[in-house]
DNA sequence: GACGGATGTCATCATTTGAAGACATCCGTT
DNA sequence: AACGGATGTCTTCAAATGATGACATCCGTC
């Protein structure tokens, strides 16, 4: 029998599902596949966090700080981080609608606080005009270009180097500032 | 009873996937679903294409012509396509991975020849340094752009004007060629 | 008008999936 | 060591889903 350790599954159950939604997203995912991967039983799903749906609301918070996709420090953390762990469940929210509403705004919430909300204010503190706009285009299209790579559609996305999409990356999102003329 | 047109029928089917699958990608979409939209019998969809897997590939070549993302026109047909419509599935496909072998080889294959070819070939034409991996990041850009925006969980992006994310996305993907010094 | 294939309709099956509950076992408390 | 809650395991259920085949009806052909 599994040892009897209630926070140690219930860590496990939440790291396999951010790895799972992360991979297959939220409807890909089954609570049997979480279950399996944690080596837990999946009837503990139910009883620690009480549903699927809970289960990843709690993944939407385990991701590190707000990140800031203009400084290039940060945006090759992120993308290293993608490129070992996958996308996390928050990039994914950015491309997947959900039915239900909670998710849907859990998941729009988590997304911009650790995204969208940096780069705005940076945009807005240098005076550039629509700093809501450019910040969630800039994020969109990392988003696009962090699942493509790991989507595997897209082949010599999926096969570059990571210093050559990094390097790509922040000129391609650097043009969301205006250009000074 | 429904009118014996086997044709019609067919096509009517075809749409309606076409559009489920955009709007909530293949796994999200059930064959009922597509009956009830075609106002069909989800079993036609059997009869006339073999399965649910096989619609699907069947909607990959429901596109118009291939699009050369760079092309400002191009880029505005796109976008406003896309704002009618939806995405279509061949844009899904840039972020979404399938368990099945043969869709993912079709949505691939799709996706190089509708947008991303093009692409590469312009930028391979103008001479510029691996046009394969400029041409796969701009198409990602532009997919997370236009999945970001039909998602809804990036809300300026996605209340925003038409003109106005166009201009700004024109100005995004012009980056993906390297600055003129 | 009769025949037969084509087309549409319906019922049903096997599988998957999230959830719930019964039961078993462990461990801290007394 | 006995009790009781906590934790884990197993079974089962109801709904959804893709697929299949039987049946009904239409329409072109003779």
């Amino acid at each position: 029998m599994r040892t009897r350790n209630a926070s140690r599954t219930r860590d496990e159950l939440l790291v396999a599902a951010s790895e799972l939604f992360a991979e297959r997203g939220f409807d890909g995912t089954t609570t049997r596949d979480i279950g399996e991967r944690a080596g837990a039983d999946p009837a503990l799903i139910a009883r620690y966090f009480g549903s699927k749906a809970a289960l990843y609301l709690a993944t939407l918070h385990t991701d590190d700080a707000p990140r800031d996709l203009l400084d290039p420090e940060r945006l090759a953390d992120l993308l290293s981080r993608i490129g070992n762990q996958g996308p996390g469940p928050v990039l994914r929210a950015a491309v997947q609608r959900h039915d239900d509403e909670a998710i849907q705004g859990a998941a729009q919430t988590a997304l911009d606080e650790r995204l969208v909300a940096p780069l705005r204010a940076r945009l807005a503190a240098a005076g550039i005009d629509r700093p809501a706009l450019r910040a969630e285009l800039a994020v969109a299209a990392f988003t696009g270009i962090a699942l493509g790579r790991a989507a595997g559609a897209l082949p010599a996305l999926r096969d570059a180097p990571e210093d050559d999409v990094l390097a790509l990356t922040a000129e391609l999102l650097a043009a969301i500032s205006p250009r000074t003329t």
